[in-house]
DNA sequence: GATGAATGAGGGTTCATTCAT
DNA sequence: GATGAATGAACCCTCATTCAT
């Protein structure tokens, strides 16, 4: 599976060393296919479900033929968890990147919800990924190792955000870390995943550039009106 | 297209028109034949989507055979849509009887938060099946006429009451009743279309009674610490 | 999508009380169709080995197609097996039909060298399918319980007949039944089996009913001369 | 089918005519990855058959890779006339130097006998490659010119052989050599070539070494005793 | 209302083979 | 001499669907 690697040839090469570089550049770009593909797999898996999805078309969409599908990646399960994974770490890469911490509260809070917001805007296959996978009840994501450990850091994170907040008394007291979280995910997760059947039961498209900048605000705003310190109640 | 033919258990009644009762018994199982195929229906796409959704399994599953579910519905897809349409207006339906409009506004408010998330708890093949569709694009939603009316209500009375929870002092002003409607939605509908992989990434179990209180009240608080009336923030 | 539309057969019926039997004779003679099938196994494995054997060939030569294969038979190997199978119990039933215990000894050998012989004639698939079977390394009549038990009965008649050869001096002593079944089996089997190559290397048909005669002939002639009583050395 | 062609490589080496060792070194793993590769397919084919036998198997069981193959045989059918022809020509040439005409008759016999036997103890793949040629009717034996001449010799020492018997009475009178020597190739042949089934039938392991050597006793006194002097029945 | 038999299109997958390095 | 990348033909198999009873 291991392509590119080290290049053995350099040691003979080494043996003649009148004949120094030449094979340097490229592979006939084995990494470029194999990231076409992958790509290809994403749109259309996304799109269509794994039993859906076809592999003629990822094949055509990836400009290569059936047999390098195998070639990289098995079978059509692994085709399908790869393209799984490399979206999932994605996100989980950049929202890392974040660098919540640095911020004060409020502000780190506002910018995770349009950190998270903007991604699924910018990546659209993401949503129909992740839906897919529930769908089959994640019996994929469970096969990798390296997804799990991608979560702790960010409720850690919000949970140091929560202490705080709460101690300069911006942020009410007695907020889960982890429901935050899921709602954050969900007010703007849910927009995408269901745009579909919610264009159509309201009858305009929720995908416009208004819609989207009016959903944006109110994410934000119903995670910080529900941040809003208790004390104002009184 | 059409085909039935020779039907021998009517001959029998042909023969025997006194005995009428007989009619009304094949009638009665007619009917309930029709309803173990639409339930095994629901439940094989909603896990599986309607590409990975097996006819034969379908079949099975409502304890008759495949020429049946052909006889009444005419093909796959007229299946799936059948079933998608039924769970979909059970929904709606229920949501209408609700009544919120006889209640105060914040307690109708937590009404309809409970209310979506209970429904989801009871009606598990409910967000399969509209995560499936929504994967499609809802390509088939829209071809449903009777879906797209039975929105319209729910916002109009959300509407209502966030007027008059404005003029009582107990909403905060300004807010969208169908950014609301949504962020109802999303935030219990998220946690059960992600359960799969929410549990795969936390590494526990979402569907525990335990955790389903503590979500459900979640929601609630979120909703209704957001509608909050903002002067408390002076 | 849905129809189901007026049941325009009952009224016929209805108007047609008199006809009451009719749908005796068949069905669409699946039997006739599964043998067709393997038949048409039989001779593809049996030329071509297993790998080798093409599903579609099989199922053009039994004028039905491919899907019936899996229908009825599951898959290739099944097919495969069912095939072998057959040919195999064939084989020992009509081995078993022999009845060789009410023979005298010597005609008894000679009459089971010589059936053993035209069998190969009449079934020149046999020979292929054992064969193929073979260079498989019995992996696959290993799975089928029914076929160990055959071998056994014949064993223990050639056991009595050699008994009472040598008590009535017609056969030398000490012959193991075992082996002289393998040797009687031996001498026809590989004539066949290994015609083609034999065929090729003596530049000549051993097909040919001339040669056939002869290697029958000579089949017998090794045996019961073998089995000559060895005083006669003396 | 075999071509061979130019060895690219010995360009480079001429190239440099200074290291003259390089030059043998080269040509011996040369000739070492062919013996390889064609050990590896007898071993493939011999046990899967032609269509059964995988190319990157072979491969890799002679440690190089597919495009050495191609390089050294042409393609997979080459590759497999190749071994085919190896295997033959190894087994006719031993033969040939049994050199049985210094034996009085009955020993030479006795000793065809056992070396035959012990030749497919010795060369088990042997077995396998000649029943996948006769399954496929000795399509790729015909193509091979060199194979035809090997028999005649051997059956005209046999002739020979049973002329000298007789005339010194130590053998029955009309035995006709060729098929004395399919009977003394099938006493041995079937044992090996059915050993699978035969096992299977017989619920024992016909390769254990007692049960080879009763079978090697067995057939040198099947023809033996055939082949005694007739009128010992007198 | 119900069933077994039949079908063809197309799906995923594997294979021998070749190209470029 | 050797290797990874690429290819297309075909193979086994599955699926939704329909026919005859």
């Amino acid at each position: 599976m291991s392509r590119v690697a080290t290049l053995p040839a350099t040691r003979r090469v080494g043996a003649m060393p009148s004949r120094p570089s030449l094979r340097v550049v490229a592979t006939r770009d084995a990494e470029a296919t194999r990231q076409r593909i992958l790509a290809a797999a994403v749109a259309e898996f996304s799109g269509k479900g794994l039993a859906g999805g076809r592999v003629d078309a990822i094949a055509k969409a990836a400009r290569t033929n059936k047999r390098m599908l195998y070639y990289y990646f098995g079978d059509k399960e692994g085709l399908y968890l790869a393209a799984l994974e490399q979206a999932y770490v994605d996100l989980r890469r950049q929202e890392a990147e974040l660098d919540l911490k640095r911020l004060p509260p409020r502000e780190a809070i506002t910018r995770l919800c349009e950190f998270k917001f903007d991604y699924f805007v910018r990546h659209p296959a993401l949503i129909g990924l992740l839906t897919v996978e529930n769908v089959h009840g994640a019996r994929y994501l469970k096969r990798s190792k390296r997804l799990r450990e991608l979560h702790v850091s960010l409720v850690e994170t919000l949970a140091g955000l929560l202490r705080a907040g709460e101690s300069e008394g911006a942020f009410r007291r007695g907020v889960d870390p982890v429901q935050l979280y899921l709602s954050i995910a969900a007010l703007s997760y849910f927009y995408f995943s269901n745009r579909a059947t919610l264009s159509t039961a309201f009858g305009r498209d929720l995908g416009r550039p208004q819609a989207l900048a009016a959903r944006r605000a109110h994410v934000v705003e119903v995670i910080q009106g529900y941040l809003r310190p208790e004390r104002c109640d009184a």
